[in-house]
Formats: C-alpha cells, sequence, structure tokens
DNA sequence: TCCATATATTCTATATTTGGAATATAGTTC
DNA sequence: GAACTATATTCCAAATATAGAATATATGGA
C-alpha cells in the first residue's frame, strides 16, 4: 500500500500536480520548471525527487543539464493509472492551461543562467 | 485542481485507504470501522469527514447511528475515477485481507456500547 | 425528564510537510 | 586547476496534518 500512499502523496501539491501536466508536452530541465512555476530552484528539486520517488517521473543527465520527463508506468501500476487520467484532466484548468500556452517560448539557453 | 487535490489527499493516509476498502464490502458505522481500525473514536469520525468532503464517501443517519457508504461518484470525477481504481487494487494486501476477513463477524451491537 | 450510547467537535501536543537561504556537488569552459 | 552554471542537499522556520483527551451534540429508552 505505500507504493499507491507515494503517488497520491505527490499527486497532492498543485505545484507537482502542475510539473506532471508540463512533461506530458515536454521533456524540461529544473531551470525551466522554475521559470514557469515562480518558485525558487531548490523547491523544484524536492517535488521532482518526490515525483520521481513515486514513480511518476525519472530524469537524465544532459550535461550540466537533468532532463525530466514522464515515467512510462513500468515502475508501479498506480503511477501508470494515474499519469493515465492525469492525460485528459486538467486540460481545460485555469491554472494549467496558461501555464501550457507558455511552454513554446520557454527555451532553456534563454531562461536560465540566473 | 482544488477538487483533485483533496481526492488525493483523502487517499494519501492509510487509514483511509482501509476505510475505503471497507466500505466496499458494506455499510458501516463508526464504531464498526473503529473496533477494526484499532484506532479511537475522534480519529475515525475525523478520518471519514476528510473522505466526504473529497467525494468519496456519505453518510446517512440510522437512529444513533451514522451509515457511511461509498459515494456514487456524481459528485466528483476524480472522486469516481479513484473508486473504480481501488476496486481492484489491494484485494490482496497484507493490511486489507485480514481486515475484510473480519468483517462478516463486525456486528454493530456486539462490537459497540464501548 | 433523566440516563446511556453513538457520533461530532474542540483543544492541545506532536509529527510531517513545505518554502527559503545557505551550502555542496557535478559538469563545462577557459 | 579556476571560474561559472545547473542541480542537489542541508538546515531552519512556518504551515499543515495527525492522534488523543475532554467536551458537546443528538438520539433512543426508562
Amino acid at each position: 500500500m505505500d507504493e499507491f500512499i507515494k503517488v497520491t502523496k505527490a499527486l497532492s501539491d498543485p505545484a507537482r500536480v502542475k510539473i506532471v501536466k508540463m512533461l506530458q508536452h515536454k521533456k524540461m530541465c529544473v531551470c525551466e520548471l522554475r521559470a514557469i512555476l515562480q518558485i525558487n530552484q531548490p523547491s523544484v528539486s524536492k517535488h521532482l525527487k518526490i515525483l520521481e520517488n513515486a514513480g511518476l517521473v525519472n530524469s537524465a543527465k544532459d550535461g550540466l543539464w537533468v532532463n525530466y520527463q514522464l515515467t512510462d508506468g513500468s515502475s508501479s501500476p498506480y503511477a501508470a493509472t494515474l499519469l493515465g487520467n492525469l492525460r485528459h484532466w486538467f486540460s481545460d484548468d485555469p491554472e494549467i492551461t496558461p501555464m501550457i500556452v507558455k511552454l513554446p517560448e520557454i527555451r532553456r539557453e534563454d531562461i536560465c543562467k540566473a
């Protein structure tokens, strides 16, 4: 049951739900997420760690950057199911949509280096 | 999004997941739940309130007792979906199964009045 | 009305979570 | 190796969640 609790806990914070929704559209690094979410870098890293620990996202180093993406769900059936549900949910949410719209403009070369 | 967060928060506590799993089998009152969960009565009431607020359960007075049952999900699509998932999940869980096995023996007339 | 029982609420102590500042680590470039 | 940048970790204070004791409310029966 711990595995399930980890997933629900991970998804019970607005910032983390937003991260999941953004990662549905593209892989992103910490500083890109930080720029959109408007919270400081350590907070982003901590949220990502919680999501990763729940099997919702995974990370891959790319030089100085760390790219985060949604998992394929193979590590946790609960994560897989919820990620599937979240594909449909919140597409029209007033907190989510504006961020998604901004996504294409966000390029790490411009945004980061703060 | 608040509605979703309420559901995930409600389901991110082991006692509340256990309550949901038990209510899949029958309507139960507070003192029956208390007897199985082995926690005190106010805690059970508080957990039930959180579940109710998330649209996962509802309550109906029956004289001195209050019967709790799972909702039909019409109040929240998130609650409906998760309740559907939870039908299949944890049926073989070592923390859940023993409680479910005990359920038939639990009768409020015997258990309560503590 | 008085009493007993089931449930809800309040209050308080404790544990957990969260956000921010500071610091540490790692990779890149010079 | 030194300087710079992206990310992770640590530490601490504020906010939130939880458990238990005490109390309040409500219903049914004598």
